[in-house]
RNA sequence: GGCGGGUUAGCCAAGUGGUAAGGCAGGGCUCUGCAAAAGCCCCAUCGACGGUUCGAUUCCGUCACCCGCCUCCA
């Protein structure tokens, strides 16, 4: 079954297909994140839709050869560091394990390779240069250089911005350099007093990189001229994915990637959320509310990845008991399966949620059959219709949708000797039919943060919120 | 001003030219010592106004409101 993904290059939902003649490989490049502050939610956002999407293309059987840029030199870094006098590289490695500690909590699986800014100036030099060769940029006499969209007739395809349009305005900063024209940018940055130790020696003189350039750069070392795809944010379409075409093509005269994903944003009270707005949270901030790396994921996941999402405490509220529902199901599947083996997905369930799936990744279509068939499986289970190899079955189905959807496996239930001992007690109670102290040890069993529901073949603990 | 997206039940959110998935919340019921869990049932005519059509939420037009991008931004 084809995989159609909605393209921003062309407007056009498309059917996918790796470049690669023997249509095994994905190459896929995400923009990564710039290490100068906790990431907040919104940006994750993107990196949870990516992950969402990796997983699918590896369900249609392709590798992935995942790769995301990790931004360590840039304005607000430098900012940074001035204003704490830490190295460079103590700064970003700090933020850089925070970032990822984030990403793994969300379930979001590690691309193969993260490449840093910093440890590629030697390539983006190179590129520099190989563009002033080619007459597409300039350098000015501060020691800058510049790329002139002048000289790439492509330029605004993707944002299908008119180049007469892009006139100095509120938010284009008064140009510090000479540049020949407004739509131009920096490739290469001229070193200057606010850039303290930061700067790199070059044929210009001392400067460092420009914000563009390293994703061209990086993109194309670690998987070649053309990518089949390119992900980030819609913030990102213009400025910056439409200077990497123009920096990419105009160097090597090849198309630079055939598919370009972006992702909308996510919102708080309807606004877009951002740090330079401040209506943002971290996924620390959530941790902090005792909420898990789990319902955060599934909160970002559970609308169609190019529909803004406006996020709430109510939406993670939701999620907890969307999830406490799923999780029950897999226990009682599990528990109805017992020794049997589990087959290979192929389901009606997991052909109906990977088929929506496959329609540019409709997920509120595949969470529907998700829902479905719990439903469906559920009233068999109550009904004693079901046998072992059939939730066998269905259980396979179910871990596969949840490996699809990148969810961790559900807490363990599993009770510290106190708690379980209560709850033995509180059996013992209810099978004399003590039911004041029965109430009281299932009071004593909340306090200690778990619930205790009672089965007709004894009781289960699940881990209270 | 240019470009793009949105408006479906209390909240979130699919979808279709023939009378609207799913999730959360809410109400009723079954089960249960009670509770929880689970199941069953109930809960919308799709922003407004026109048009096309046997028939539109779905197509066309006008309008309203909201959001994003137009060189910090996922």
């Amino acid at each position: 079954m084809p995989l159609f993904l909605f393209n921003t290059l062309t407007r056009k939902t498309e059917e996918f297909r790796p470049m690669d003649p023997s249509g095994r490989t994905v190459t896929m490049y995400c923009c990564g994140p710039t290490v100068y502050d906790s990431a907040h939610i919104g940006n994750f956002r993107a990196f949870v839709s990516q992950d969402l999407l990796r997983r699918r293309l590896e369900a249609h059987g392709w590798e992935v050869r995942h790769v995301m840029n990790i931004t360590d030199v840039e304005d607000k870094i430098i900012r940074a560091i001035h204003a704490s006098g830490e190295p460079l590289e103590t700064f970003t490695r700090r933020h850089e394990k925070a970032f990822l500690d984030d990403f793994d909590a969300l379930g979001c699986r590690r691309p193969a390779v993260m490449p840093r800014a910093t440890e590629h100036i030697a390539e983006i030099l190179a590129l520099v240069k190989r563009l002033e060769d080619r007459g597409a940029a300039y350098a000015t006499p501060d020691g800058s250089v510049y790329f002139s969209i002048e000289r790439f007739p492509g330029y605004g395809k993707l944002s299908r911005l008119d180049r007469a349009q892009l006139k100095p305005g509120a938010r284009v900063n008064a140009d510090e350099h000479a540049r020949e024209a407004y739509g131009d940018f920096a490739l290469w940055k001229a070193w200057s007093a606010r850039d303290g130790v930061v700067a790199w020696e070059s044929p210009w003189g001392r400067g460092r990189p420009g914000w563009h350039i390293e994703c061209s750069c990086m993109s194309m070392k670690h998987l070649g001229e053309t990518l089949d795809l390119h992900c980030g944010g819609e913030d990102l379409v213009f400025p910056h994915h439409e200077d990497e075409i123009a920096q990419s093509e105009a160097a090597t005269g090849r198309p630079f990637v055939r598919f370009w994903v972006h992702n909308a944003h996510l919102l708080v009270n309807g606004q877009k959320m951002s740090k330079s707005a401040g209506n943002f949270f971290t996924a620390r901030d959530l941790f902090a509310r005792g909420y898990t790396g789990r319902e955060l994921r599934y909160v970002l996941l559970s609308a169609h990845y190019r529909l803004p999402l406006n996020f709430t405490l109510e939406g993670l509220d939701a999620a907890r008991q969307a999830l406490a529902r799923l999780d029950a199901w897999e226990a009682r599947l599990g528990a109805a399966a017992g020794a049997a083996a589990l087959p290979a997905p192929g389901g009606a369930l997991w052909k109906e949620f990977g088929a929506a799936l496959d329609d540019d990744l409709n997920i509120s279509a595949a969470l529907g059959a998700l829902f479905e068939a719990l439903r469906a499986s559920n009233r068999s289970l109550d009904e004693g219709q079901t046998t072992a190899a059939e939730a066998a079955r269905a259980l396979s189905d179910w871990l596969a949708v949840r490996e699809a959807l990148g969810l961790p496996a559900p807490p363990l239930a599993e009770a510290p000797s106190d708690v379980e001992a209560l709850a033995r007690e509180r059996q013992t109670a209810r099978a004399v039919k003590d039911w004041k102290r029965s109430d009281a040890l299932r009071a004593e069993i909340a306090k200690r943060g778990w619930a205790v529901k009672d089965a007709t073949d004894g009781f289960r603990l699940t881990r209270q919120p």
